[in-house]
DNA sequence: CGGTATCCACTGGGATACTG
DNA sequence: CAGTATCCCAGTGGATACCG
């Protein structure tokens, strides 16, 4: 962990010696690309195996279908996921990680421990935060 | 990596057959957070160590004051990162992170890292998409 | 089934000016 | 130094309707 901190810290260091433009910055790519709301959901979605969009559509209930398609378009561009049209009727579009996509997996499957196990304490770190704002308010701060 | 595939499968049918609520889902929950424009950069910022609030905005060159102030904040209340106030004049006000902050930067060092070994590739995806609609628009499609 | 098209509300976030 | 206050705009994304 403090490990993870100092390789952190170089790598900052590294970037800016380094005169970095900050809008070419791989974390901000990476931010830009799949840190939308829905993004690393559907992304998560398609580790198991491949699901067809309207499938996708249950998966996630509260998605519209525009923010779907748009979605899955960008991350197809982006080389994460594969599209695959059986040119039936009615058609069949198939959506699954591409190899580049199941890269992704490992460092997200960390990401997604850290916010299962850490779930609970941030909650009651708001709430504590909350509870001072309304004592404040209360001595009429 | 195919088996961090399918250990995600696993949580997210975990997650289904609980009848989890999408927006209580802790994936979700931390994007909410974290998956803004400057958390995540903040964060790497302080992993080396306590930066005060005028040499975060010096180290983050494209964000407002405004930004700063309101994204610290919310990291704040999250118990990601720790505010000192040195009652000096002028104030001195030191930002680093709390033990929990700490905790998230394993997973977050495992995202950079990937963000870094695989920019080219995303930029390359998204260079042949983008010959692919130049080539159908020149065909008149 | 697998999308587009259109319209519109909300909000993230920049610019600027001011404060203790 | 370390912010807050105010204003304002562009883009994100939801709702709805329609299409092949």
């Amino acid at each position: 962990m403090d490990q993870a901190c100092t390789l952190i810290g170089a790598k900052v260091a590294e970037w800016r010696e380094m005169g970095l433009d900050p809008a070419r910055c791989p974390v901000r790519d990476l931010l830009d690309r799949i840190g939308d709301r829905w993004s690393i959901l559907l992304l998560t979605m398609l580790a198991a195996g491949p699901m067809r969009f309207n499938a996708l559509a249950r998966a996630v209930p509260d998605i519209s279908k525009r923010m779907l398609s748009q979605t899955l378009r960008t991350l197809e561009t982006d080389g994460l996921i594969d599209r695959t049209v059986e040119p039936t009727v009615p058609p069949r579009v198939t959506y699954s990680l591409t190899p580049l996509g199941k890269s992704l997996m490992p460092p997200l499957l960390g990401l997604i421990t850290w916010a299962e196990q850490n779930h609970a304490s941030v909650q009651a770190a708001r709430q504590r935060m909350a509870a001072m704002v309304a004592a404040a308010d209360a001595v009429g701060w």
